[in-house]
DNA sequence: ACCTGAACACCGTTCAAGT
DNA sequence: ACCTGAACACCGTTCAAGT
């Protein structure tokens, strides 16, 4: 890649993490362009589509998601109280920008979207999670990280186009944990 | 209201029905106004936001919630099996039309919304069959109808936008009934 | 009092012309 | 090989002119 293309993509992704983090997800792209002063067509060169944009913006997310997952299965308490972290976790990590949860979630079940990667990422830390508390037992039979993905995205997305902060869906996330726990 | 302009407001609401189960709450209103055979100016006069419009056409749907809550009341057996039931039955209910449960679950939250009253009905049902499980001692406490609408109209609004049928959401809705049941 | 439809604004997307 | 920005399409929304 030459050296201006290259550079023109960073920015472009630079200005796409500042304008997603004002605006959520689904902010203009024109917007995006023009705050990183290339033209229209730049944009659309370097990223056919907003998920595609999308995408490049979640590169460094993996790192948080990695982080999260690590302090989570090094909690020494009772499993069952690790499962009520987990969900909170999701929760905020799927809740940091706004139309996060949906599109985050709405990909989980898409395995062609642009941003399938990263939420593999989301989804093999769930199972993770979930290998562990069921080898405690304390998971009921047949519950996968699938399951977890849907039902505590679901909960955030509702949250997330009420303009709800993450923190208020807590007593929704125990009713989770209580219907997966056995 | 002069007869022609209560004649065009019906051809668009007719039109809208029809455009709706289509394409879903979020269709081009454009469209609607074309079907009616209205300029666009009419149809933004009888409603001046796309969810006056959207409350406009829920009218009939009322129908549908209170008969499907009297026959879910009238169910004779075990009372856990009626809070499944009634997930089910308002699962299926705000599924009708694409963009629904995501509509519907967003306006419970926002009394301000057109399309409040619409979600008060279904509100006020879920709250009967609360009521009920609450004196039959099956639900916990603290379960409100608020929770279940927000729970059920989250997993119903991310197997909407995932295209998936209303249907496949039934383990998941198990999973809730579980954590809302003692 | 109500309706029409052109006009405007906004945004996504493409592409001919330029470097 | 890459960039620019005008141009097009689409849609929501308004409003002057008409009945």
């Amino acid at each position: 890649m030459r050296a201006d293309a290259r550079r023109n993509r960073d920015l472009i992704v630079e200005s796409a993490r500042e304008v997603f983090r004002e605006q959520g997800y689904n902010a203009s792209l024109d917007l995006v362009a023009k705050r990183a002063g290339v033209g229209a067509g730049t944009l659309y060169r370097h990223f056919p589509s907003r998920e595609d944009l999308v995408n490049a913006v979640m590169q460094v997310w993996v790192d948080r998601v990695e982080e999260a997952t690590e302090k989570v299965l090094a909690f020494e308490g009772p499993p069952r109280e690790l499962l009520d972290q987990w969900l909170m976790t999701y929760a905020e990590l799927i809740s940091l920008h706004k139309g996060g949860p949906a599109k985050i979630t709405a990909a989980m079940v898409q395995p062609d979207s642009p941003i399938a990667p990263k939420c593999k990422v989301l989804r093999d830390a769930t199972s993770r999670v979930t290998d562990r508390l069921h080898e405690e037992g304390v998971l009921r039979e047949g519950i996968t990280a699938e399951d977890v993905c849907r039902l505590v995205g679901g909960v955030a997305t509702v949250a997330d186009g009420a303009e709800q902060p993450v923190s208020e869906i807590e007593p929704l996330l125990k009713v989770l944990a209580a219907g997966m726990a056995r």
